[in-house]
DNA sequence: ATCCCAAACGGACCGCGGTCCAGTTTTCTT
DNA sequence: AAGAAAACTGGACCGCGGTCCGTTTGGGAT
C-alpha cells in the first residue's frame, strides 16, 4: 500500500462545500477576479497568471496542447505551483470552465424563464437541454478535455449540481417516477463527449440534436411534445 | 504537424469489417482460441501468452495493476509487441473482454428469446437491459479500466454492435422516433462508468437499477410497463 | 521592527503509455 | 536449397501527468 497522507492540502477548487451551488458575480474576463476565500498574496497572482497563461494555449494550439509544465513555464512559474492550486490537469481545465459554468448556474437559478424559475417544469427541462446542447457545442474541445477519469466523472460538483437542477424539475413534472435515475440518463444526452461524437464524428446538425431533446423530454415525462 | 504514416500496420484486432458483427465459437478459456485470422506462428503464440499473462494480472492486482510493461514483462515479451499487438492499453482491455462479448452478442442474435429473436421488441429491449446491467456489474472493473478515450468511446466496434441493436428494436417499437439518437439515450443509461457510480459510490442496488431501466423503457416507447 | 511558521514554491524525480528502428524470424518464390 | 521480401521482435527512447521534499516567503503576533 503506498498510501501516506498527500503533502498538498491537495485540491482548493473543487471541494467547496460537500453540497451544490455557490454563484460568483461574471466580473472580468479569465482569472482576474476575487473568488478564492484566503489565499496568500502571491498564490492568488500565481493562480490568476496561471489561468491567463492556460487560456492562452488553449487559444493557440487547442485543449490538447495545455500541458501542464508548458502552462507553468508559460506563467513562469514551477510545476509543482501547478498542481498544488488545481491539483490535477483536470482541474485547470475545469477552472477555465468556471466562468460559464457559473453563469450557466445562475441563469438557472435566478434568470429570466423559461430557463429560470416561473415557467412549468416540462419547459424549464426543455430549454435547459437546448440551452446545455449550445453551451456544450461551444465548448466543446474544452469539455471534452475536462472530462475527468471515469470514477471521478459523476462526483464533480458542476456534474452534480446540473443534475440536481434535472432531477429537481423531474421531481415536479413526474412525481411518480425515479427522478435520480432518470436525471442521469437525460444528463446522459447532454454529454459532452456524446455530443461530440455526434455532431463532429456522424455530421448530425445540431437542430436534430435539439429535437431529439425536446422529443426525450416528452417522451420521459409522458407529455405531448410542444406543437411547434 | 508531427504527421508521419506508422510503422505499425497499426490495429489488428478493432478494426476488421467496417460494419457490426463478428461472431466466434466461445471455445476455450483466455488465449487458446484460433480466431485471428492470418498471423505468424510466433505472433499468435505470443499473443495468447500476452493476454494469458494480462488475464493473471487481472486477477492477482486487478484491472488498474494491467500495466503494458508488467504485462510483456510477465509474458516474457518485448513491449513494442504488446503496442504492435494490441494497438494501445484500451485494445489490450478490449481483447480481454473479447469472450463475453462475443457470446452477448450470439445471444442477441441466435440466442432463446426474449433476449434473442422471437420476443416482441419492447421485451427484447427490456430483456437486453438487464442483461447487459448484469454484465456490466460483474466485469465493473475491467470495464472501466478498458473504457477508450473520449474520442474514441463511441466508435468501438463492440459498442457500435450493442447501439445498432438497440437502434434496431427501437425502429420495431417506436417507429416514429429517431431511433438513433434515442439508441444512444439508452446506452448511455447502461454505461460501465455511470453503473459504477450507481452501485458503488451511491449504493444504488442492482435491482432499483433494473426497475430504472424497465420504467425507462417503457416511458421511451411509451408503453406500459409490465405488470410484475 | 522582529520573529516565526504555515503556506507556497519549484524543479528533480518517478512511472507509465506510446513510438522508433535496427536486427531477427518466418514464409514465399524460383 | 537459397535468397529476398514481409512480418515480427525487443528494448532504448520520449513526453507527460503526478509526487516529493528542501527552500523561500508572506503576514500575523509580539
Amino acid at each position: 500500500m503506498p498510501a501516506a497522507l498527500p503533502p498538498f492540502p491537495k485540491p482548493q477548487e473543487t471541494v467547496g462545500p460537500p453540497e451544490l451551488l455557490q454563484l460568483g458575480t461574471g466580473a472580468a474576463a479569465t482569472g482576474t477576479e476575487e473568488d478564492e476565500p484566503c489565499l496568500r498574496a502571491d498564490a492568488a497572482r500565481n493562480r490568476a497568471r496561471l489561468l491567463e497563461a492556460a487560456a492562452r494555449l488553449v487559444a493557440e494550439h487547442g485543449a490538447a496542447g495545455v500541458t501542464m509544465e508548458a502552462v507553468a513555464a508559460a506563467a513562469s512559474v514551477g510545476k509543482g505551483t501547478v498542481f498544488r492550486r488545481f491539483g490535477d490537469r483536470t482541474g485547470l481545465l475545469m477552472a477555465l470552465l468556471d466562468h460559464s459554468e457559473k453563469n450557466f448556474q445562475a441563469a438557472l437559478l435566478g434568470g429570466p424563464p423559461p430557463l429560470g424559475p416561473g415557467a412549468p417544469p416540462v419547459e424549464r427541462l426543455r430549454a435547459f437541454g437546448c440551452a446545455m446542447l449550445r453551451r456544450s457545442i461551444a465548448e466543446l474541445d474544452l469539455q471534452l478535455a475536462a472530462e475527468p477519469s471515469a470514477e471521478r466523472r459523476y462526483t464533480s460538483a458542476p456534474r452534480r449540481f446540473l443534475r440536481g437542477h434535472v432531477a429537481l424539475l423531474l421531481r415536479q413534472a413526474v412525481p411518480d417516477a425515479d427522478s435520480e435515475l432518470l436525471s442521469h440518463t437525460l444528463m446522459a444526452y447532454l454529454d459532452a463527449a456524446l455530443v461530440h461524437h455526434l455532431t463532429e464524428q456522424c455530421g448530425v446538425p445540431p437542430t436534430r440534436l435539439r429535437a431529439g431533446w425536446t422529443d426525450l423530454v416528452a417522451r420521459v415525462t409522458r407529455t405531448e411534445p410542444p406543437p411547434a
